[in-house]
DNA sequence: CAAAGCTGCGGAACTGGTAT
DNA sequence: ATACCAGTTCCGCAGCTTTG
């Protein structure tokens, strides 16, 4: 859906829709390459100047069907997040929509701030933990985001957050393991969906998560590996508790991974379904649990659609 | 002569390689 | 691994050139 290109291309993009050139290094961009010269002939390299580009007709009309409204979204975010409004930053939109959510968020995160380590970890996960600390341009926007001068050098370990991207009339409650899908909320809100996300393995933050505040069917969308799911069987038990219900998303179609890919690291135990509270699941559940175990298997929270399973059970 | 176009340069941001 | 450094990309601007 969202095309892949960095704010300084789209920057460049929009100079030339108001303008009539670029000096912008466009054709690096493998959208851009592709789709806008070699098959719409939108653009074109000035004649005798490879470092300039030039528009053709029907440019514009593309840029104010395709690309305007992205364009005006990201730079009214920067106004009001005070940052310039500069081509200098080369920011993804994976970045572009972090930072967004920092913003949003930026009251509880600010009196929670901590150090730059654990907040490269939180907010770009697959990246890794020291992904900030190259990036200077990046570390000084999120702190001018957040208002302060600097991150602390330490900070205590629990030290965890509940973020919430809003939505205008939420009807459910959708309670996240990981950060992805809360930075791209657009289909979510889209369909009345809150969304929450209390920062890794940190349960406890519900207990102190006012009743009040849980006022619509609550749901939990975790990777269905070992740990995604005893996270599960806590939650339910603490909003249990509190009198809550809550529905744990079942993947319809999963796609199954070997538990061995990438940077997962969540193995099952031996025991009977591997350890976990039995009691905590339906039998739908737990039958898609034991295949996965028995396959050695996991399913990737990413992989999942919880807006349709959420959706349907309205009806 | 004014406006538009072009070029070169300084420096910001980032990357990748090397030393410790 | 981590820290440092040298190299690369390329924006943004100033000042120069062209054009009508």
């Amino acid at each position: 859906m969202r095309k892949e290109i960095t704010w300084r291309q789209l920057k460049g993009l929009h100079q030339l829709y108001e303008g009539k050139s670029t000096r912008v290094k466009l054709m690096s961009n493998v959208f851009v390459k592709n789709v806008l010269y070699k098959q719409r002939h939108l653009l074109k390299y000035k004649d005798g100047n490879i470092d300039i580009i030039v528009k053709n007709t029907g440019f514009n009309a593309y840029f104010e069907e395709h690309l305007l409204d992205q364009f005006e979204y990201y730079a009214e975010f920067f106004q009001n997040a005070g940052i310039e409004i500069s081509a200098r930053r080369t920011y993804s939109q994976e970045i572009l929509e972090t930072l967004i959510l920092i913003h949003k968020n930026r009251e509880t995160l600010r009196q929670k701030l901590s150090t730059p380590r654990i907040f490269s970890s939180i907010f770009f996960e697959n990246k890794d933990s020291k992904f900030l600390d190259g990036k200077p341009q990046l570390k000084k926007d999120i702190l001018t985001i957040l208002g302060v001068t600097k991150f602390p050098r330490e900070s205590a370990k629990d030290q965890q957050y509940r973020l919430v991207v809003d939505c205008l009339d939420p009807k459910y409650i959708l309670l996240c393991e990981n950060i992805d899908f809360l930075k791209d909320p657009f289909e979510f809100r889209k369909n009345h969906i809150e969304l929450w996300y209390l920062g890794g393995n940190n349960t406890k933050k519900l207990y102190e998560v006012p009743i009040d505040k849980i006022k619509f069917p609550i749901y939990y969308v975790c990777d269905w590996d070992f740990h995604g799911l005893e996270i599960y069987t806590r939650i339910k038990e603490i909003l249990g508790n509190k009198g809550k219900a809550i529905t744990l998303i079942v993947p319809t179609n999963p796609l199954l991974k070997p538990i061995k890919s990438g940077k997962h690291f969540s193995e099952w135990k031996v025991e009977s379904l591997s350890g976990l509270e039995r009691n905590a699941f339906l039998p739908g559940e737990i039958q898609l649990i034991e295949t996965l175990i028995n396959s050695n298997k996991w399913v990737e929270e990413q992989t999942i659609d919880p807006i349709s399973i959420i959706c349907e059970k309205k009806v």
